[in-house]
DNA sequence: TCGAACTTTCAAAAGTTAGTGAAAATTATT
DNA sequence: AATAATTTTCACTAACTTTTGAAAGTTCGA
């Protein structure tokens, strides 16, 4: 296989796997690139190899430097901005789960806590029904929310390979 | 809070999680409706809560039970279908983890060994830098793939509860 | 075998999300 | 201060996804 036919490949399956987690398409296309780019790309060149427009390419590359994965690099006697992908990829999942768990879990928990508070006969079968769902639910939550706090404090890679050889 | 206004929200906030999911959120909320329920639904009954066409209920039941964490229960006396919800969230986790791995981490583990065997000057920086790159998201890909499959297939509770006490 | 009860399908409509490109804003250079 | 280079914004459009509801299909009991 050729170089260009691999990294269009690798493009596309990293932007497929961006659209099914919620991720836009783009912002993972432009992330995948940077990944594999030997230097820091500009944005002309990032609208260049992708094919995408000039606003696109803004938005997107500001979200990935939000989720702390791709840097601003200033190159000295250039005056466009460049930019260059964080290439550990277990400080990218990091980054990730971080972002994630901020965006979906930490609500959760939160309506979890309140939807705790419901009134009503402890005997109505709804009543316990429900009860009953949302302390497992909250169990859950909670458990998913200290594991992943753990694994985000972690950083260093003893860390990963301790539950690795633990799970091999 | 009341019974009827704490299920609303439940529902709501189940769907919006299943939205950032690339879960489509009418499925989220039939699943939701489904956990706090004190018996098995009909399709009428989940029609009328959620105030959803016959089309979409059975869409999305049909696409619950796909992921094996809704079933159907066959009521003696009635001819009506019902459905109900795996009620243990560690089961429900469990199946949603091994779906999702199904769906994304094998296609990407696959794309990944074919672009190991890319062709070209090991000395050219395009070509080393895809290399380099391609290797350590395979490693990490491979090493998650290790690990969820060690997950999926432990579904006692001591296991969890082993991990848990590791990580707190 | 017929018909009522129920489930499934599917094409069209509605709704949602992503992408464009030109204009506005910002920043650097002279 | 004026100009030029570059980045950011945003109203609009294009593409995609979800939902509807009526029609077709199936199942079951009499």
């Amino acid at each position: 296989m050729k170089l260009q036919e691999a990294k269009a490949q690798f493009i596309q399956a990293w932007g497929s796997l961006g659209a099914q987690w919620g991720i836009n398409r783009t912002m993972a296309q432009i992330h995948a690139l940077l990944l594999i780019a030997p230097a820091a790309l500009s944005a002309d060149e990032i609208m260049e190899e992708l094919n995408i427009s000039r606003g696109n390419t803004n938005m997107n590359v500001r979200e990935l430097i939000n989720w702390g994965i791709v840097e601003k690099v200033l190159v000295p006697g250039e005056r466009k901005e460049f930019f260059i992908a964080e290439k550990d990829i277990w400080k990218v999942g990091t980054a990730i789960t971080a972002e994630r768990k901020k965006r979906e879990l930490d609500p959760m928990l939160k309506v979890l806590q309140q939807l705790q508070k419901v009134e009503g006969d402890a005997k109505d079968k709804n009543v316990k029904a429900f009860v009953d769902a949302i302390n497992g639910i909250y169990k859950f939550a909670k458990h998913t929310d200290v594991t992943l706090n753990a694994l985000i404090k972690a950083e260093e890679s003893w860390f990963y390979s301790t539950i690795f050889k633990l799970l091999k």
